[in-house]
DNA sequence: GAATATCGACTACATCCGTAATCAAAAGAG
DNA sequence: CTCTTTTGATTACGGATGTAGTCGATATTC
């Protein structure tokens, strides 16, 4: 199942907040976003229809929640990425993360701590 | 400039040959793919188009170079893969592909070999 | 109770993407 | 010279996406 850029934007505010309602989800996002509630509402019918989110009525509105877990669809894109960017190779892309400044000194300790994990 | 999937195979052949027209690109792309030269012509011009390729008269056909460079192109998706799908981290993304056994023994000793340089 | 705000359902619409088909001109085959 | 092939240019077309508008029903506010 594919969830685009914007639909994305939604399902990370729900994984935070699993069970709240569309103009909850626009309050949220005001403070970056500037969508219409009419746009997360079209996006929202678009997540539950494919099968992304699941619906619970309370009174004349609905609530949301995830089908999906964002841990499994983040591997899954990850996977995806690496494999149409890098040809499915990791060291190139971290490589490349760092040659644009993108790794922070708390970031390479980080992947220190994990390579050490995985070694063993 | 945004180079869609599709496109993205057209530019890993013409970073690898440069200077090549769009049958001697068929050529390449047909053992992997089934893609029927109008295909491959019409995502050649959508590349022109957007600036991604040059073309360079011989006789009555083209030849295409890239005009973006790939590495320059992969810094760019990877930062941007990285803050759509984790805020911008890079030791959680290289978790969930260690997670999801998608790191192999070489992977892991190229990572650490890089990780030493940044650590300099 | 009448005007208004809000909700979900349905519709709209331009752009991008994947996948070609058509067309006119030119080059090559015989 | 005529038929076929190849090339770039233009057009097609359905599905996905971003960004809403419309509509009918209901809840809320004077």
């Amino acid at each position: 199942m594919q969830i685009a850029p914007a639909e994305l934007e939604i399902m990370n505010v729900l994984w935070d907040q699993p069970g709240i309602g569309a103009s909850e989800i626009a309050d949220v996002l005001a403070s970056d976003k500037s969508w219409n509630i009419r746009t997360i509402k079209t996006m929202l019918g678009r997540l539950v229809e494919k099968g992304a989110l699941a619906t619970e009525a309370e009174g004349r509105r609905y609530l949301y929640r995830p089908l999906v877990k964002r841990g499994d669809y983040r591997r899954k894109e990850a996977r995806q990425f690496v494999d149409r960017m890098f040809g499915g190779r990791a060291a190139p892309l971290v490589a490349h993360l760092a040659d644009g400044k993108g790794l922070s000194a708390e970031d390479i300790a980080e992947l220190e701590a994990l390579l050490g994990e995985l070694k063993k």
